[in-house]
DNA sequence: ACGATTAGTGTACGAATGTACACCAATATA
DNA sequence: TATATTGGTGTACATTCGTACACTAATCGT
């Protein structure tokens, strides 16, 4: 004889508010899933949203006022994620021999893991909601700050007064998303065209780094 | 006794070809009109922008199948744009002193002057339509070979390889689109943020222009 | 001059969307 | 244990959209 609870049913017996932050998160992997089947971000509907995440059209409202709110909350967890890769960039450290190739492939990869943060910054960062795209290029230009002031930690580019070097840092930054938009639509497992792309960022890295130097060493003779 | 023709009705005899190239340039202005409102081009339906041209819907379809075909021609005028501007490039000639300042100047103003042509290429390239981003890709790509070609004319960077070089103009082509981006969405007339906008793109060019010397300089030396 | 072509109109329909309101049942609070 | 909250449902409605069909009137080809 089964015990008071038929243990069938109530497959989580969780307090209420986690239940909610979880369809929450259903709801924002919704958005990203259709985003990953080529639908664009813009272009989603509340209706749209909660159907893929298995709810009925009202439910969104406990969660959202409306799209662009929910848009909001992926940008910030792209926030998180770039704040991730910064950290893990740090850990990186000192410079063996091809430390740039190294870290070029290192941040393709975590493209790759993130793909669909990524593929929504980088096709909403200049296309629909006024709100999204100030609020994604808010999150790069605090990446590029933290970028820059890692700069001037490890001692580079010295003689740079710091709108140069955040001016170099753009530059950077500009050229990895663009890296990043270049594999996401790449038809998947082309280990050759991928591996030109990233030679190609490589050598486009290598350009702003040399052109830097030479700006820090006018700097320095003068 | 007024003539045979009433005069104050009919504004425009012309033959009917002509009148049907009007309403259809009729739409694709409707369609940039809208998008200079801040709305985005992917978000535009048949029905908004026929209204907006003071056209019925079902009008529409007597000169597009769709609203993506309609984006192509946009995409193609931008084309005609773009071969007009390397055109006027290809003018200013010989290097007088700060001609890379002028340049950017110029670029600017072309920028602002099509200000709706630029806005929808760089909210497109990366959002919407699938095919809309592959045209846009394409021109920006035709563009970026040209520029290359025309380094090629003029001797600079003779020692890079065609690919080398092309990558180089891809960057300059990348930096491009980044000003335009800024410029466009900066609020108008504001003078001093302007200023400083085209500054740093000037800064940024040099950095690329430094790099690719180095690169081509390397080749030269072995 | 006359019949064919066609740019543009008018009406209509099905589908989808955002949103409002009433409701339920489970959890939280007292 | 009684009550209030609240995450989620169901129904409903006005609006918008893309599109189909029939129609008109002006132009074109012969």
């Amino acid at each position: 004889m089964p015990p008071r609870k038929p243990a069938s049913k109530d497959p989580e017996p969780l307090p209420r508010s986690a239940r909610k932050d979880l369809t929450r998160a259903k709801l924002l992997q919704a958005a990203l899933t259709l985003m990953g089947e080529g639908r664009s971000f813009t272009s989603l509907g509340l209706r749209e949203i909660a159907r893929e995440a298995g709810l009925v059209p009202n439910a969104f409202y406990r969660h959202f006022r409306n799209t662009d709110e929910l848009g909001l909350v992926l940008v910030e967890d792209v926030g998180i994620t770039l704040r991730r890769l910064l950290r893990e960039a740090r850990k990186m450290d000192v410079a063996p021999r091809d430390m740039l190739r190294r870290s070029v492939s290192v941040y393709l990869e975590y493209v790759k893991l993130n793909r669909l943060q990524f593929l929504f910054i980088s096709s909403e960062r200049s296309g629909g909601s006024r709100i999204l795209r100030l609020a994604i290029r808010n999150d790069v230009t605090h990446f590029t700050n933290e970028m820059a002031q890692d700069f001037r930690i490890r001692g580079l580019y010295a003689q740079l007064p710091t709108a140069s070097l955040q001016m170099v840092c753009g530059m950077i930054v500009m050229t990895m998303l663009a890296a990043a938009t270049d594999v996401l639509d790449l038809p998947p497992d082309q280990p050759l065209l991928e591996a030109e792309m990233s030679e190609n960022f490589v050598q486009q890295l290598k350009i702003i780094l040399f052109g830097a130097t030479r700006l820090n060493d006018a700097l320095t003779r003068s």
